[in-house]
DNA sequence: AGTTGACTCGGAAACGTTTCCGTGATTATT
DNA sequence: AATAATCACGGAAACGTTTCCGAGTCAACT
C-alpha cells in the first residue's frame, strides 16, 4: 500500500477504490494516525484555520463586550465547522499595537482567512489585509474601504429609534454616550443621533455628548457629568452594553433613579433584565450575526464562493428594542 | 548567497557572520520576505503556538467568566511573547463536546503546548493530554491527576473566610451558591464551606446549598429559592462573579435588600463596586495569574525548562477580600 | 481478437524550511 | 614555515504531505 494511495483514501478521492478507502480508514483509526498539518499545508498552501482578531486586557473586559464576542464567535464557528475549518481567536495583548500584531500573525501564515473587529474610522489593518490578498471580513464599517465585505450593527437605527422614542416621551434634553472618536461606530452613532434630533427641531448640545470608555468606570464618569451639568439632561442613550452598571450606580448615589428621574436607553445584554430598573435597550441576535460573518468570509474565499454565492456582503445587522423600566420617566 | 546562509542569518545563528546577518535582514525587510511557517514547523516539528482552550456560547458569557478569561489570557500572552510564541484561544463551540474538540485540535498538531480551563472533577482531557505527551497546564485542579502542573484559585480560603466573616457577624443560617457537581471548584467550595461551618458548630443545610449556573439567570434562580425557603438564610456566599446581578434583582423584587436584609459575599469583578450595594467579594490578580500559568507551562516544556526552573507547578492562587456594602447586614 | 476506455494504484516530484557535512579561506599555534 | 583550529558558507538531505504522470488490470466495444 503506497503513500499516495493512503493519501487518496484518507481524503476520500474518487480515484481510490471503496475497498481500500475503508481499509485505510480502519488502519488509521487503529494506529491512531493523523495527518501532519505542517506537511499538509506546506504542500497545499492552506492551513485550515480562520482567525478572529480581538484584543485582550483590562480595558476590553466590559460585560457587554465579552458577552458580545463569545456569542458571535460561537456562531462563526458553527459555520466553519461545516467545512472542517477551525476557528482560532487571535488575541492581541493589551501591550501590543493592533496593527503590528496583525501584520505579525498574518505574515506567519497561520490562517487562511480573517475576521477583524473593533474597526476604527481609519483602519490600517484593512488596507494591509487587502494588500496581502488574504480573505477577510470586518465586523464593523470603516472609512477605509477597499471593497471588503463587512457586517455592522445597525447603529443608525439604534440611535434614531432611541431619540425618537425619547422625544415621543417629551424629552428635549437628551444626552448620548459615545466611544472614542477613532471607533467607527462612535461616529455613526453621533451623526445619526444628531440627525434624528434635528428632525424634531432639537439640537445635540456638545455638553450632552459624553465620550467615555465602554465599561463600568466609563458609565460612572457619565453619571458624574450628568450630576454636574447645570441644565441636566432628562434622558441618556448609551451606545454600549457595559457602562450601564456604572451609570446606574453613579446616578443613584445622588438620589437620581433611572426610570423615575431620568430615562435611560441602552443596549441589550444578559444582565439587562436583571438590573434594577431593568434596561430598555436594543437587542441583536449575536449568534446569527456570527453565522452571517462566517458565511460572508467563506463567500469571499475562492474555494467556498460557489457554496455561498453571496457576493461581497455589506450588511447592517438588524436590531430590536427590548422594553424595560429604565426609560419609564417621561418629561412633559 | 545560498538558502542555508539566509536561514542561518535570519535565525541569528553564530555560524553566520555579522555582516551577512545584517545584509540578509535588510534584504528580507525590503522584499517583505517572511519565513513560511509550514515549512519551518515541518522541519523542526515545532509550531510556535500555545493554545488556551475555552468554551464559547450563551452559557459561558457571564460577566465574571469572560472578564476572568480576558485578563488571564492577557497575562499568559505577556509571557509567551518573550519567547516569540503565539497564543491562540481554542474555542470549543457550545454545540461540540469538549473532549472531542481537544482530541481533534491536538491531533492536528497546531499547538506546542496547552492550557486547559474549567477543569472537571474527573477530566478525560487530562489523561488524554498526558498520553499524547504534549506539555500542558491546567487552570484548576482535578481528581484526574497524572502529575500535571496546575494553578487554581484558592477556593478553600474564599469559602472558609467567607463563612468565618459571616459567622463573626452573627449569621447562623448561611447559604452557598455552587456550580454543577462536575466542576471541581464546586466540590472544593462545598467541602471547605461545610468544614468552616462545622468549626463553628454549624451545619450546612442541604436546602441552603444552591446548585446553579454561573450567570445572571442562575443568580435570579437562587433569589427565588431564598424567597421560598421557610426558614430564610440570613447570608449567602456566591462562588462565582456572574450571578450577583440576578441575585440582587430577584431579592429586591421582594423587598429584600442585600446589605440591609441579607448579607452577600461573592467574587470581585469590575462591576462589583458599581453595584448597589457594592459587593463584598474576593479578588485575585488575574493578569498575574495568567503570567504564572504561562511560566508554569514553559517550565514543563523541555526547550524552556532551564529558563523557568520551577519544576511541576502546583499552586493555589492567593485571594484578598474587597469589602463593600453587600455584607453589611448583621444577624444578632 | 484487437483496440479502447475506465478504474486503481505506485513512483516521484514538489512545497519551504533546518541542519548535517564538507570545503575553502583565514587566523592561531608550534 | 608547516600544521592545526576556527570561521563562513554552499550543497544536499530530510521533514510529511499532495498531486501529476505513467503503468497495469480488467471489462466493454468494434
Amino acid at each position: 500500500m503506497s503513500i499516495s494511495t493512503v493519501s487518496r483514501a484518507l481524503n476520500d478521492r474518487p480515484d481510490a477504490s471503496e475497498a481500500t478507502r475503508k481499509r485505510v480508514h480502519e488502519a488509521a483509526a487503529k494506529l491512531g494516525y493523523v495527518p501532519n498539518q505542517s506537511g499538509r499545508s506546506l504542500r497545499s498552501g492552506k492551513m485550515g484555520t480562520i482567525g478572529f482578531m480581538m484584543k485582550t486586557g483590562p480595558e476590553f473586559t466590559g460585560q457587554g463586550h465579552t458577552h458580545f464576542f463569545m456569542n458571535v464567535l460561537d456562531g462563526v464557528q458553527e459555520v466553519l465547522l461545516r467545512h472542517k475549518l477551525d476557528l482560532v481567536a487571535l488575541l492581541c495583548a493589551s501591550t501590543e499595537n493592533a496593527d503590528d500584531y496583525l501584520r505579525r500573525v498574518v505574515s506567519r501564515g497561520v490562517v487562511d482567512g480573517l475576521i477583524i473587529s473593533n474597526t476604527r474610522r481609519v483602519d490600517p489593518r484593512i488596507s494591509f489585509l487587502a494588500e496581502c490578498k488574504i480573505p477577510f471580513v470586518a465586523l464593523g464599517r470603516s472609512t477605509t474601504d477597499v471593497g471588503q465585505p463587512w457586517i455592522d450593527i445597525d447603529f443608525e437605527t439604534i440611535a434614531t429609534e432611541s431619540v425618537n422614542r425619547l422625544v415621543a416621551k417629551g424629552h428635549k434634553r437628551i444626552a448620548i454616550a459615545l466611544p472614542h472618536d477613532d471607533i467607527n461606530l462612535g461616529h455613526v452613532f453621533h451623526h445619526s443621533a444628531r440627525r434624528a434630533l434635528a428632525a424634531h427641531g432639537l439640537k445635540l448640545e456638545s455638553n450632552y455628548t459624553y465620550k467615555s470608555l465602554p465599561n463600568e468606570a466609563g458609565g460612572y464618569g457619565i453619571a458624574q457629568r450628568i450630576i454636574e451639568a447645570g441644565d441636566r439632561p432628562t434622558a441618556i442613550v448609551l451606545s454600549n452594553e457595559s457602562s450601564v452598571n456604572g451609570l446606574y450606580r453613579g446616578l443613584m448615589e445622588h438620589g437620581i433613579f433611572p426610570g423615575r428621574d431620568i430615562a435611560v436607553i441602552g443596549r441589550d445584554s444578559p444582565q439587562a433584565k436583571y438590573l434594577s430598573p431593568t434596561l430598555t435597550g436594543f437587542h441583536q441576535s449575536l449568534h446569527d450575526l456570527g453565522v452571517a460573518l462566517g458565511e460572508a468570509l467563506l463567500a469571499s474565499m475562492p474555494q467556498y464562493a460557489s457554496i455561498y454565492p453571496l457576493g461581497v456582503v455589506r450588511k447592517l445587522w438588524p436590531t430590536a428594542l427590548m422594553v424595560g423600566e429604565s426609560d419609564g420617566f417621561t418629561a412633559r
